[in-house]
DNA sequence: AGCAACGTTAAA
DNA sequence: TTTAACGTTGCT
């Protein structure tokens, strides 16, 4: 257990030990944990659409179509953003979910059921007639992307630099691809929560079973009951941004049975209590997309 | 509240 | 299959 608790000092000097307390850990940090990068899994999908972009109250939709085939704008290579995208988010995969559910089916499923109305806002609207001028923002955001890929850097604070300013929440593996995703989304569509899986009450039983995203479980949403779908760490707090694990602490001392992460690197959304106070730091607080009428639109 | 232990989930 | 670590429970 303590054979490795001794590094040698040159394994700490290099490691970015993001602030925690300038506890003893600083000394005795494993190189048994080398400068371990964040979890993909962690960083943010940066798909340059939130499901709000798609979504307006009453005019005319968009056809379905025009999401379910990508236009030559659209099917542009990148991944805007990080260096390590958890996964390119590329067209096909888009189509294909592992839950076997099409994107298309939902879509339709959704808009039969009179949930969802499938067109870009204004502005996107009208940008989306002017193809040229359309890809502007995005291109601009690909060209993080790209960046994080030429440069491999990686793991700077570009990574974050988006995650604050975002209004929607991306709902990750959403019919098993990148989806942004606003979990206020879920009441107001009326979906509801059970055996741990979310659906639609418009929908049949089968319709959205096994959407649900890691991370955006019900219960990590504030639900009574019980999803027991785990909370991811956020990736950006101090301590998730720790590399280090301190070896020192009760749960570093005690990892074989404590199965615990060590105390410093504990992630500080995830020792909130979902639904306790600031829990809804990850929510966002107005919902960005409105389903199911324009009444809610505008308060 | 903090801790220890274990079950479990999710990713590698 | 293995590993990391979240969730839960029981104890102090």
């Amino acid at each position: 257990d303590s054979a490795d608790r001794h590094t040698p000092a040159s394994a700490m000097s290099t490691a970015v030990d993001i602030a925690g307390p300038s506890s003893p850990d600083q000394a005795h940090s494993s190189a048994k944990i080398p400068n371990e990068p964040l979890r993909p899994s962690l960083k943010r999908s940066s798909h340059p659409y939130s499901l709000s972009h798609y979504i307006s109250s009453p005019s005319p939709a968009v056809d379905v179509k025009g999401l379910i085939q990508p236009s030559p704008a659209q099917q542009r290579p990148a991944q805007p953003g990080h260096a390590k995208p958890r996964r390119a988010p590329s067209w096909p995969d888009m189509w294909e979910s592992p839950s076997g559910l099409h994107l298309a089916h939902a879509a339709e499923l959704l808009m039969r059921a009179g949930l969802l109305a499938l067109t870009p806002t204004t502005a996107e609207q009208s940008s989306l007639g002017a193809q040229s001028s359309q890809p502007a923002k995005r291109e601009a955001t690909e060209a993080k992307g790209a960046k994080g890929d030429g440069e491999g850097g990686g793991s700077g604070p570009d990574e974050e630099e988006e995650d604050s300013s975002g209004c929607s929440t991306d709902f990750q593996p959403f019919l098993g691809a990148w989806f942004p995703f606003n979990p206020a989304l879920f009441p107001l569509a009326g979906f509801q929560m059970g055996g741990g899986h979310w659906r639609s009450a418009a929908m049949g039983a089968e319709g959205m079973e096994g959407l649900v995203a890691e991370g955006y479980s019900p219960g990590s949403l504030g639900g009574s009951s019980g999803g027991r779908r785990k909370r991811k760490r956020c990736g950006e707090c101090v301590p998730c941004r720790r590399q280090t694990n301190c070896e020192q602490c009760s749960s570093c001392r005690n990892r074989k049975r404590g199965h615990q992460i060590c105390k410093y690197r504990k992630c500080e959304e995830l020792k909130r209590k979902p639904g306790g106070p600031g829990f809804e730091s990850r929510v966002p607080r107005r919902p960005a997309l409105l389903l199911g009428g324009p009444t809610l639109q505008n308060p």
